[in-house]
This record gives structure tokens, C-alpha cells and sequence, in this order.
RNA sequence: UGGGGCGUCGCCAAGUGGUUAAGGCACCGGGUUUUGAUCCCGGCAUCGGAGGUUCGAAUCCUCCCGCCCCAGCCA
């Protein structure tokens, strides 16, 4: 990359940071963005900081500082030393701006937000000079002083750096350093009445952490100039250079802090972690690895492109992690009792099956088997016309293997007063466990079963995508109006195989034939959250 | 409109003068399979447009078209 030209010279040593500002659940925008300055870091042996960014107290919170780092290290980065806050340099960035008010190139404006607005000019006219512009320097380190001191009133005044106010580049047009904000910070408590702007705090930050490569994304680019500015212009220990490459961006999903907290605040999900959002917390509640996190942001290019990724390529990278390193189960979703008639009612067997079929690393589980079972209502059906190719489960008088078990056969129905089928009464073929099929019996199919009396009961969650428009952003409506209704469905009264029943959030299952499930986090009962179903190419 | 950035298969992308224009996702065929999964094999673009330079261009030049970002005392 861009960087190997600055590896032969320019730079000793790659030092990135990660610099969110606390001010909401990380998403899977950021991972990209993790994934990116640990990964170089770790490529170029350097090293990455991890750096909250919280200059701004009226959006940020405790809450957000812990979530990031609970985030961050479960996806496996170590960051450099402890971790970093841009509150922690507020000394040394006021002094910067004493310094750049004596050097003449900052000073206390005393224009309001509109007639600032006025004063910059558009996009095509120049902007007019402040007539506080030219103020004595003593003056301005007087009224800094009193901003701090908390003697001006908000929106009076702010300290603004003196570049050019008829730049084509509007972030050049005498930027904002510092602002009164008479509110408590996070960390700094009642000590400040002003905090520095992100133009004037963050290229500074860098310098002071010795940021060798100060990754950010696109829309930064035209702050880059500013970042330059303040680094040239001011006694900073080391010359950080901003890069930008494109934020990630998928279908189906947003990936805005200000949209994800309006989905909590007004309870369209049940809050940062629910598993429908694309929140890192979220993800991991969902069942989703760190490894499938992390391979599917290496898929992705650091580029210039602003494109929108498909959901089916993160999906791709989740099924395929835990299609390795999921332990293979079996849980009935829609349980259809199934008696076999000649099997002996007091008869169980015990079956020990491998944990996966391809990794005898995984621990092998016990299945027991007896007279009577549940399979799913879809795999059976009464239409007996169905062909073995259409239809490769049980029908009457057809033969379907029961995963790791017996070969039956379906010999009749029994229904309740309503007419509802609620029990297949069939029969087992003997010495068919581990076996091929005998001569003459062709099983339809193979099907997942559990046993009715050895089994536990669970609640399964199923979801869909959030949204049902692949682009919620765009156009007029607002993207709530995109919500999909049916994001959540809960079935409760599943089977799931006795070995599960002290599973634990944080191991990943594959249920057979249905999907890959993990416990949730959140629920003292036994509930299973589908991470993603299988991949589904049945044509119907 | 001023400035900045970007346009290669449905999607994400390698590629910076000579390649049959990588790869992944998706999709479509076929094989294996006690998961309609996995796995395996095969298929799938002339590079935003138009000119030009060159023996030769996605790669260089010109013009045009389109998309994104910047006018917060947000980051």
C-alpha cells in the first residue's frame, strides 16, 4: 500500500490509532476501520493506540468508553500502553492555542454562529475577515482566559484560527479551535468551559502519541489541509500524516451512530446489543465470531471508492467460520411427534456421534434414541405424490434416514379432533445405524430428529434484515419507514438435543439442516439466537 | 457553481503501456455426500463516454458524462 513508499524512509516506525469519539456502540463500519490500523500496525511490527476521541461532552458517555473497549478487545486487538484520551491533552492543547495567539494566527471572535455562517461565504464566494480578526494578541489570551474561565457565555465568543478567508477550501476559512460549552465532561468533570474542535484537537493528538499514520475515513479528506496547518504551525513533537480510504458501508443496514442510537431511543430494537443491529455488540449477541468479523473486514480493499458492500458477502464470511468451528446439533423447531411401532416402548439406545463431520478435535456427543421422537413438521407431508427429488423427507410408506440414526418409515397418521396431524405413527428399519441402506430400501432423504423424552425444551429467535429496502438512506422517506415488521420471529417449544441444555453464549452450534445458533446472552431460559441459516438452494 | 475525491463483471475489487483483464461474493450448470449444508469441477466483463498518442492502452493526453464529500461554535 501507500504506506510501503513510506516505510523506505519517512517513517521509522508505523504507529496508528483507533480514535472513536464515545459517543455510541461501535458498528460494523468501525470494525473495518479496527481491522485496518491494528492490522497495519501489526503487519509493519508497530503498534496502535487506542485513542477516545471526547471533545465534544454534550454527546458523549461513560457508558460508550466501556462498551468500545469491551468491543475492541473482543475482537481480539491489543492496543499500545493504556488507552488514550484527547481529554487527557487539553492542558497542552490550550497552550498550543496560547501559542499560535502569539505567533498571530488565532484569535477570540466575538461573531455568532449566523453572522459567522454569513461571514464564511459559499461554496462559490469568498468569505469576509472577522472584525476581530486583527485583535491584539493580549486581548484574545485575555478573553481565552475568561472563555475557560467560565465568565463568557456560551455562543458569545470562540477562539478561531487566522488562515484565509477566501480559501476554496471552506475548512480554511478561519476554522473554529475552541467553543464555550459550560458542561461537565466525562472525565474532566467542571474543570473546562471550553473544548477544543476536532480540527484543532486531532492532528495534535496524533503528534503527542507519535502517530506515524493517522488513518481516517474519506470525508476527512477536506480537513486534511487544516490537519497540515496546525501540524506546520505549531511546536508539536512529530508530523503525523492523515490518509483516507472509504468507510464501509452494506446493504440493507445503516451504519450511522446518530440512526443506530434513534433505533434504541425509540425501541424499534431492544437496544445497542439486540442481534438484529450491526453493532459489534450486536453481532456477538447474534452469535457472529470475531474471526468471521476480522476475515470478512481482510476481505474488504482500503480504498477510495465509497461503495456499499453486499449483506451476502459478510454472510459468506460468517457461514464459513462456523462451518469449520461450529459443533454440529440437532433442535426441532417445529416438533411432530413420531412413535415407532416396533420399537420397544422401555428400549433407549445411546448414540455417540463425532461433534463435527469433518474435525475429530471437536468433542463427540451422545444421542439418545427410543420409542418415541420428534422430527419437524416440514419434513413430513401427506402428499405422497411428491417426487424423491422434489421432496427428499418422510412421506407415508417412504423411507427417510434419521440423521446418525435408524432408517423409518412412515406408516400413518393420527389426528386430533380438529383434524390436525399430531402424531406419524411409523417404524424403524433394524440394523441401519452407521449402516448403508439395506437392498431394496432407498431413503428419501435424511432428516433431523431428537428424542421426545430425552431432549430439552428451548426458544429459538429467528431473524431477518433489519430493513427491507437494500438502501434505507436513500431517498425521500426516512429510513424508519423501511423497518421490516418481521425482523423478529420467536418460536418457543423447540426440541433441542439434551447435550445443549447448559450450552452457553459465546459457543456456536449448527443445528442441522436449519442454520447456526448461539445461546443468548440475554435470556436465563434456554433461547437460541440463529446467526444465519444455511445456505438454501432447494428450489421449490 | 468553488475546492477535494472517485468511476474495471449484478456487488466488493486486482491491475499504472504488451496479461487469455486476477480473486472473492452472488448467480448458473455438473459431481461427491447419513446436513437439499460443506467439499469438488465448470461457466460468467474489454475496463463511464468520445476523440487522440502509440506497433500496442483499462493503463498516457484532451474533452465530456456521472457519483460522493466540504458552507456545525459535530466528529
Amino acid at each position: 500500500m501507500i504506506n510501503h513508499d513510506l516505510e523506505s524512509g519517512l517513517v521509522n516506525r508505523v504507529i496508528t490509532r483507533f480514535p472513536p469519539e464515545p459517543n455510541g456502540y461501535l458498528h460494523i463500519g468501525h470494525a473495518k476501520s479496527i481491522c485496518v490500523n491494528f492490522g497495519l500496525a501489526e503487519q509493519y511490527a508497530g503498534a496502535c493506540n487506542l485513542r477516545f476521541d471526547d471533545t465534544n461532552p454534550e454527546k458523549e458517555d461513560e457508558e460508550y468508553v466501556n462498551a468500545i473497549i469491551e468491543d475492541v478487545r473482543w475482537l481480539g486487538f491489543e492496543w499500545q500502553g493504556d488507552v488514550c484520551y484527547a481529554s487527557d491533552y487539553f492542558d497542552q492543547l490550550y497552550s498550543w492555542a496560547q501559542y499560535l495567539i502569539n505567533e498571530c494566527k488565532a484569535y477570540v471572535c466575538e461573531l455568532n454562529a449566523e453572522d459567522m455562517r454569513d461571514y464564511r461565504g459559499t461554496l462559490t464566494e469568498p468569505g469576509k475577515n472577522s472584525p476581530y480578526r486583527e485583535r491584539p494578541a493580549t486581548e484574545s489570551l485575555r478573553l481565552l482566559e475568561e472563555m475557560k474561565s467560565g465568565q463568557i457565555e456560551e455562543g458569545r465568543m470562540t477562539l478561531r484560527a487566522k488562515i484565509d478567508m477566501a480559501s476554496p477550501n471552506i475548512n480554511m476559512r478561519d476554522p473554529v479551535m475552541y467553543r464555550i460549552k459550560k458542561m461537565a465532561h466525562q472525565r474532566t468533570g467542571d474543570l473546562w468551559n471550553i473544548y477544543p474542535s476536532y480540527d484543532f484537537a486531532h492532528g495534535q493528538e496524533d503528534a503527542i502519541e507519535g502517530i506515524s499514520h493517522s488513518i481516517c475515513t474519506l470525508e476527512f479528506a477536506a480537513n486534511r489541509p487544516l490537519y497540515d496547518w496546525f501540524i506546520a504551525n505549531l511546536p508539536v513533537p512529530s508530523e503525523p500524516r492523515q490518509y483516507e480510504f472509504g468507510r464501509l458501508n452494506l446493504n440493507y443496514t445503516v451504519t450511522s451512530k446518530r440512526k443506530l442510537k434513534q433505533l434504541v431511543d425509540e425501541n424499534y430494537v431492544e437496544g445497542w446489543d439486540d442481534p438484529r443491529m450491526p453493532t459489534i455488540s450486536g453481532l456477538r449477541r447474534r452469535g457472529v465470531s470475531p474471526r468471521a468479523i476480522r476475515s470478512f473486514c481482510d476481505s474488504l480493499a482500503v480504498a477510495k471508492t465509497d461503495g456499499v458492500v453486499d449483506m451476502a458477502q459478510f454472510e459468506h464470511f460468517i457461514r464459513d467460520d462456523l462451518n469449520t468451528n461450529a459443533s454440529r446439533a440437532m433442535c426441532v423447531i417445529n416438533p411432530l411427534l413420531v412413535t415407532l411401532s416396533n420399537y420397544a416402548a422401555d428400549k433407549t439406545e445411546r448414540f455417540i456421534v463425532p461433534g463435527h463431520p469433518n474435525r475429530d478435535d471437536l468433542p463427540e456427543r451422545t444421542l439418545p434414541f427410543g420409542h418415541q421422537l420428534y422430527i419437524d413438521r416440514n419434513d413430513f407431508s401427506e402428499d405422497t405424490s411428491l417426487s424423491r427429488k422434489k421432496f427428499k423427507r418422510l412421506v407415508i410408506g417412504d423411507y427417510v434416514r434419521l440423521r446418525s440414526a435408524y432408517i423409518i418409515r412412515a406408516d400413518k397418521v393420527v389426528r386430533d379432533a380438529a383434524g390436525e396431524i399430531i402424531e406419524i405413527v411409523g417404524s424403524i428399519v433394524e440394523d441401519t445405524v452407521g449402516k448403508d441402506a439395506p437392498e431394496g430400501i432407498r431413503p428419501r432423504g435424511v432428516i433431523h430428529w431428537v428424542s421426545a423424552t430425552d431432549s430439552a425444551d428451548c426458544t429459538v429467535k429467528l431473524y431477518d434484515r433489519l430493513f427491507n429496502k437494500a438502501a434505507p438512506d436513500a431517498g425521500e422517506q426516512s429510513f424508519l419507514e423501511h423497518i421490516n415488521p418481521n425482523s423478529l420471529t420467536v418460536i418457543e417449544g423447540c426440541m433441542v438435543e439434551q447435550g445443549l441444555a447448559n450450552a452457553s453464549a459465546g459457543d456456536h452450534y449448527q443445528f442441522e439442516r436449519e442454520g447456526y445458533f448461539t445461546r443468548d446472552s440475554q435470556s436465563d431460559s434456554l433461547v437460541f439466537n440463529c446467526t444465519i441459516g444455511l445456505r438454501d438452494t432447494w428450489k421449490t
